[in-house]
Parts: C-alpha cells; sequence; structure tokens
DNA sequence: AACAATTAGATTGTGCACAATTTAATTTCC
DNA sequence: GGAAATTAAATTGTGCACAATCTAATTGTT
C-alpha cells in the first residue's frame, strides 16, 4: 500500500439527501468505462481480445513471466477474475501458464511468440481511443491524475470502512 | 443524443506504439469504476443494494413509473442487463413490473411503498463516497463536466465507428 | 383489410467481477 | 523438526454487461 501520508480525512461520511443522477461522478465515471469499452470493442476485435484480456496483455508486454498475484496486483483484480480469463487466453494461444519452481503455490504467465506477435499487431492497428480522448477536449495529462487521485481517495476510505 | 454541434474530428485513429497501462487513462477510469464499486459497498449493503441496482432506483426516485426502455436509455443499459435486475429488484419488493395499458410492448416499472420508504432511509444513511471525492482534492464540478465531456467522446468515436 | 417494417422486452450464451471457501505449499515460531 | 499461521491459486455462487436472436405488439403503406 502507498500513500500513507499521515494527512487526516477532513471529514466522517454523514447522512445526506440523494443526489440525483447527473449530479453523481460515480455515474458519471461508471458510464465513461462502459463507453471506453464500446470504442475499443472494434480495436480489440481486430485483435481477439476482450478489454479485460487486453490489460493482461499489456501488463505481460510491459513484464513477461509475471506471477498471477502480481498481475492481480497491478490491475486490482482477484484471482476469481484472473483464472478463467488467463485460461481463455492460454486456450487462444497468447500465453502459458506454469507453476514456478522455487515457490510451486506460485504460477507463472509467460508469453507465448502469438502473444509477443500481437503486440506488434496492436502497434500497428488503428486505435481510435486516444483520438476520442482528444476530441474531448480535456487536457489528458491532468484527467490522468484527477482520475487517480479519485481512486486513491476512494480505495482509502474503502480499506478504512473497516 | 446532445451534442450534435457540427465540428469535424479533429483526425483519424493511427496506428501508435501499445502505451504502458500506466499513461492510459482508460485503466484509470476502469480501476476508479472499480474502487467506487468498492467504496459504495458497505453503504448499499446497508439497504440492500447493488451499485447497478442503486442506479436503477435513483432513476425511479426521480420519476417514478418509466418504462425499460426509458431506465436503459438513461443508465446506457440494454434489456439484457436490465431484464434480470428488474425482476430482482421486484423479487425484493422494491418496484413493480405491469404492462402498458395503451402500448402493450412495454413494461412500466413502479417503485412500491418499501422501494419509497428505501429513498428517505438512503438520505438518512452515511455515505463515504461524497467524502472520499472531497478527500481526492479534486474539484468535483470540473472532474463531472470532463469525464461527460470524455464520454460524449468516446460514444461518438463508437457511433462513427460503423 | 393486409402485409412489411419497426419497436419493446425477453431469452440465450459468453465473459468479467468479486465474496467466500477450499487446497496445497511455504514460512514462522517454538 | 513439527504444529500453527500465512500465502497463492483455484473453485463456487451471485450478479452485471452485452451481442445476437426471438416473440409479440404497433405503426405505416398500399
Amino acid at each position: 500500500m502507498r500513500a500513507a501520508d499521515g494527512k487526516a480525512m477532513t471529514k466522517d461520511a454523514q447522512a445526506q439527501p440523494v443526489r440525483g443522477l447527473d449530479e453523481q461522478i460515480c455515474f458519471a465515471v461508471y458510464s465513461a468505462a462502459h463507453a471506453f469499452n464500446r470504442a475499443y470493442r472494434p480495436f480489440l476485435a481486430e485483435l481477439g481480445l476482450t478489454y479485460p484480456q487486453y490489460l493482461v496483455m499489456l501488463v505481460l508486454w510491459e513484464q513477461d513471466g509475471q506471477s498471477v498475484k502480481a498481475i492481480g496486483e497491478r490491475l486490482m483484480l482477484d484471482s476469481g477474475t484472473l483464472t478463467p480469463l488467463l485460461k481463455r487466453l492460454e486456450g487462444n494461444g497468447l500465453i502459458l501458464r506454469k507453476r514456478g519452481r522455487e515457490d510451486e503455490r506460485q504460477v507463472l504467465v509467460e508469453l507465448t511468440e502469438a502473444g509477443r506477435v500481437l503486440h506488434e499487431k496492436a502497434g500497428r492497428s488503428a486505435n481510435p481511443v486516444p483520438c476520442a480522448v482528444e476530441d474531448s477536449g480535456v487536457p489528458p495529462a491532468r484527467l490522468l491524475e484527477e482520475v487517480r487521485a479519485l481512486r486513491e481517495a476512494l480505495l482509502r476510505r474503502a480499506a478504512a470502512e473497516d
């Protein structure tokens, strides 16, 4: 866990009249996540991946041979989500799953040749999403930082809840 | 549909080297959506709702008696998602589903007394999420507008893809 | 009236997402 | 060295999410 900066939380949760849908940041983020999914679909269909599978591939393209645990920490997903997803990627010939020799509890995930080739293909395919981000007119660097700050604050609250 | 301002899209999708996970706004939004879910969980557990069910209740609390179609347009969800979700809400006694008398293809969704009472209860329960948003230090009004602008740009791209 | 086209929901099948539990391997502590 | 605690994955069960398909009702056209 990062960000144990000791700064006290500003206040406690309190009862409040329920806000309408359109004033809620949570719905904006929720629906934006769906919109990303839709915008990515044609690009990912060319690669034969779903969006969560693409995220796993991004993690492996950054560093091959990671454990399920390490992938899960990177993506904030648990084994109940990753195990079947990784089995599908293995079934499609993009990765191999093998028990660690040193610690046999671990499962190490390695790219196959096809998995590495897909990295090149992804780089050559037209990705519509960065353009859409640009179209939105929102400065990407600032938005990235704001959404990350929001996520971290939410995770701190969730962890503090009990 | 809003925002048909006639402004041409700035450029077409192009091939680009694949960016790392941490530079991608899509992953920031995706993981922030999960973080909202986690932060909401204890609040929603008190109400006996999941997050998507809470969204449906928000829509009905704003206006009772809407059709499945209208709810779906508001939340950007289709009948394959809503039908079983609404049946669960009906099973829990929060709503009633009845065929429209005027147009029998429609199913109208109405709050029960328990569903209305839950609105009051939601208003009295401590909601940790606004506090977390405040903790993040990001100006909420600006963030809301930026995320919405992003979503609309993504949906335009997705619609234009083919 | 009659028939095509459209529309509203429901259904089916695939794939996340996560809580809770289980199994097996490893580490810790004595 | 051996029992207890911890850890890594897998499994099970519930609930979204959406594409594709199906059924039934309505609307439009002739």
